[in-house]
DNA sequence: CGCATCTTTGACCACAGTCAAAGAGCGTGG
DNA sequence: CCACGCTCTTTGACTGTGGTCAAAGATGCG
């Protein structure tokens, strides 16, 4: 698939284009991706979800499987916008960076997360792999296609992308009038009821750095791992190491989410 | 007779009156309204801007008008969200506040601008009006009708949240990333090639006051006004009154969007 | 084992917030 | 017409949260 250089702002920290050639491993198999879709971590999506089986036999025949491995960037900001899809397998961050490097993560996707098209014909954000995994992606004019001809998939894509802007805008809110503390303490009670994988025990393992972490809030590593001990010194998490948290007291963390000192 | 049915199975199913009196003066008019289209401000909207004539005549049918005044609030957070619609007149600011009683402002809507249905059943901001204005509004269901019959308002709904999505992306940098000076100069900038209403001498009206530019850019109002002053200092911008800002050097003014001290 | 990367901690500093007060603009009423 | 009160804006002095710089642990990999 045909991808162009664009020297501007994606090439900073991030080796370039050799990282590239995964995406050749985009692969039709009508008959497997039928079967495939029944077991789908996406099945549940708002995407995916409401489909009957007849119709998501039919979608899957325009599916297109790319795996990811871990370190690779999946899509370029300034790149043709040729593709949406849902992350099947794996965990990817969505960045802007500007022309000085400076960086933001917009958020985190998981498995059954979507990759919606974005308004211009280009991506506006990159997407970079922080595990290996696999992403279930239709071509654009397939998609659009699809979303006609079936009123379940756009309501379900309808809600994807609103539920997309709803995120953005918790963002913004934490961004702009949330604390070091709360932003961190929201953060991970985020990551606790969303999609991030857990272990029976309830430890999570954070496939993000504290940087990638700081980047998402706003804040440096150095604040970001001073939060993370102050916490662990409170109690209301436990770090077994820099990977992987247990929630210890979830109200209490859900307390300083909103408030940053004790109610 | 059809219309009128449909007319007052809206007004009862509308949400609770209490807080919205203004919105009794929603009318349907048919006749009216298929010519109000031709010269609407939101014609050329993502949303009409590639409906036929025809098309458009009958969407018109269901569209509901309403007026808002200057310091009403049209849409509250927590609300059941039964419209989507558009501004078709004046200026309104989109609002979340906290428990405690921050607030972010997530954008200004000019006419033009849409308000989208959100992925859960109640809106999750509010919309406060800062201009008396007009809104062009759609039942929930009417519009997800409209949506599956013309495809063409359907891509221009989905371009219109993805837009909406990528300036959410693009406050979450500035609140996130950038200094005080980029994120209003920031502002100006984006205003200047916005939809904010501009006069011949290139002179724009702000309809929103410093403390509402603080909420927006994650600033207080003090701060607001010294960026202001130190841009006026520095012959960026002209203020020949408080409302009233000419950008005098746009290419410097954007400079300092993404640097803040000058190249 | 040695190197690289990530995380944590400490000391210091600066940008933007807080607190306070004066100035500007505007509508209302005497 | 001006005085009054209200809100919004501006300016100043000071403070504190979180950033910067530096260096010491961890952890993992070849």
């Amino acid at each position: 698939m045909a991808v162009m250089a664009f020297a501007s702002t994606t090439s900073l920290d991030r080796p370039p284009s050799h990282l590239r050639a995964r995406d050749t491993d985009d692969r039709v198999n009508p008959v497997y991706e039928a079967l495939v879709c029944g077991n789908c971590p996406a099945r549940q999506s708002d995407l995916c979800g409401e489909l009957k089986d007849p119709e998501l036999q039919d979608l899957s025949r325009y599916s297109l499987r790319a795996t990811f491995r871990e370190g690779e960037t999946v899509i370029w900001e300034g790149d043709p916008a040729t593709h949406a899809g849902i992350v099947t397998r794996g965990c990817l961050r969505m960045t802007r960076t500007g022309a000085d490097g400076r960086r933001q993560i917009l958020g985190f996707l998981f498995s059954g997360d979507i990759v919606s098209l974005p308004a211009t014909s280009h991506y506006t954000v990159s997407l970079e792999a922080l595990a290996n995994g696999e992403l279930c992606r239709f071509e654009r004019s397939r998609l659009e296609a699809a979303l006609h001809k079936y009123p379940n998939l756009e309501r379900g894509y309808r809600r994807t992308v609103a539920t997309a802007l709803e995120g953005a805008y918790g963002l913004a809110y934490s961004l702009g009038r949330k604390t070091a503390m709360e932003r961190v303490a929201t953060f991970l009670s985020d990551l606790r009821s969303g999609s991030c994988p857990k272990s029976p025990g309830g430890i999570m393992h954070l496939p993000m750095t504290r940087t990638d972490i700081a980047d998402f809030l706003g804040l440096t590593v150095e604040t970001v791992s001073r939060m993370f001990t102050k916490l662990k010194g409170a109690k209301v998490i436990r770090l077994p190491n820099a990977q992987e948290v247990e929630i210890v007291d979830p109200a209490r963390l859900a307390s300083l989410a909103e408030s940053g000192n004790e109610t």
